[in-house]
DNA sequence: CGTAGCCTTGAGATGCATCAAGCATTGTGG
DNA sequence: CCACAATGCTTGATGCATCTCAAGGCTACG
């Protein structure tokens, strides 16, 4: 269920941060990503302007963070390997998860506007990044049309993200929250190339309920009761969607539109 | 209060939908709003180009759509006069909308996705916008880097405004809500050389809801309290900001980053 | 002046949060 | 390899914020 791990030699030298460098070349041309990642849609021979961009791999171990809120901002990254969440958390200790982030999605999208992070991003599990500096990708993306529309399109695929998951915390009840993540997770995993129908949730039931708005025990029994009518079953982390239709059907007839 | 209105004579042949185009031109270097739009951060000398592109004005009259959720995308708009909402409504009835935008904003950025617009955008009141072709906008910032780098900026900074809100959704009581709203359409008035302390709600108590995912008669009641504490003074839709601080303050220690 | 839409206020219902306890799973050190 | 601690998860009881339902008042506009 889990074809992850490519080859990988260097460790380079260990920072003593939680962060670890490699810097081996594999080309953009060459990833099983490719399609959904930022050269999406470029045809595999003009990705050599990509790949002269993609100068770096990093790692991230679980728990450490790729980068905090406020950190100028430098570059985006691309995951390779991995899962993440970007999440804010206030003074008053209440936390907010904006999104996670899965394989093929883009990092850092936020920092462009005012050239800080406005979030942190935090890795769920040992994961992989390539590095994209993004002086480099406008400059690149000026003298390649196609990589620009691409990039447009990604950063608007974001906003109509976020618009879903604003009109779900408006207007959803917590099981519909709850039901409407899972099949929006379900969509993603299907789309790498993994089940969608049993899949391992990398975050813990107080992230979700930090996604949705909701508490940890509300999250807890929203899958209980879901489990209960037979639309899903739970075993701790692992996840399996017994029907869909159904799933889907709690949502009432509201979108989840995509991503 | 409200210097609006610049000159303008054709009233073109009346189209029988609500929408009434005006072909007069205006150029971008002209525009008050220029900083706050598409052109902002563009040398006034380097409009000329933007110019070329902003072949149309477009007249909504109040409650009219711009657009609609599920409309070819063609264009951005930008908003000279007037305002809108964005908003989506589902089939089960519950609406949701999404952001309300001013003069010097921008309008269907979610549309470069998926070439589909997934909102609607009614006016709020009698407005005027202009159409910015966007096939013509990707080509003339492809040769005008800094056009391109501004329009990366629009798109991210609804990126992070989109985040904020959804943290307003996620983790704030209806009464901190209600503050940030305000606050946060105060700042945009006086961004827009308007009073940030007193001006008129374009919107309905009820609109104010579907934004906040609050029911009206919260809306209502939290903007009563706010008046028993005397932060605010309500009447109608005039609004006055008298404990700007105490305002803010109640919003925890938390954003309202900006928009 | 009258009507329609919008807003406010009250009373009662409900869904989620909170508080609290116990269980399960994972990881660690003996 | 086992025991135990730590962390994460579930479940129950109770309280509170917001929703729902209902009525009446205000404002704008024809």
């Amino acid at each position: 269920m889990t074809p992850k791990d490519e080859a990988e030699s260097g460790d380079a030298a260990a920072t003593d941060t939680a962060l670890d460098y490699a810097l081996l070349k594999d080309t953009c041309a060459s990833c099983s990503l490719r399609e959904l990642c930022v050269p999406g849609g470029i045809p595999k021979a003009e990705l050599e302007r990509l790949d002269a961009l993609v100068a770096m791999r990093q790692r991230v171990t679980r728990g450490a963070m790729l980068y905090r809120e406020g950190d100028r901002f430098r570059s985006l990254y691309a995951i390779r390997v991995g899962s993440f969440k970007s999440c804010t958390t206030r003074e008053d200790g209440r936390v907010h998860v904006s999104g996670f982030q899965l394989p093929g999605e883009l990092l850092g999208l936020d920092g462009v506007a005012f050239e800080r992070h406005g979030v942190d991003a935090v890795a769920l599990e040992d994961s992989e990044v390539c590095v994209l500096p993004y002086p480099d990708l406008e400059r690149i993306a000026q003298n390649f049309p196609p990589l620009q529309h691409q990039l447009h399109k990604v950063m608007s695929r974001e906003i109509v993200r976020e618009q879903d998951v604003m009109m779900m915390l408006s207007v959803m009840r917590a099981e519909e929250r709850v039901a409407a993540f899972l099949v929006g997770l379900s969509e993603r995993y299907l789309r790498l190339g993994y089940s969608g129908t049993e899949f391992v949730l990398r975050m813990t039931r107080e992230e979700i309920g930090d996604y949705l708005g909701l508490k940890i025990e509300t999250v807890s029994r929203a899958l209980t009761r879901l489990s209960e009518q037979e639309l899903i079953a739970v075993r701790g982390k692992h996840l399996r969607i017994d029907n869909p239709a159904a799933l889907r059907a709690v949502l009432g007839t509201a979108v989840v539109r995509r991503e």
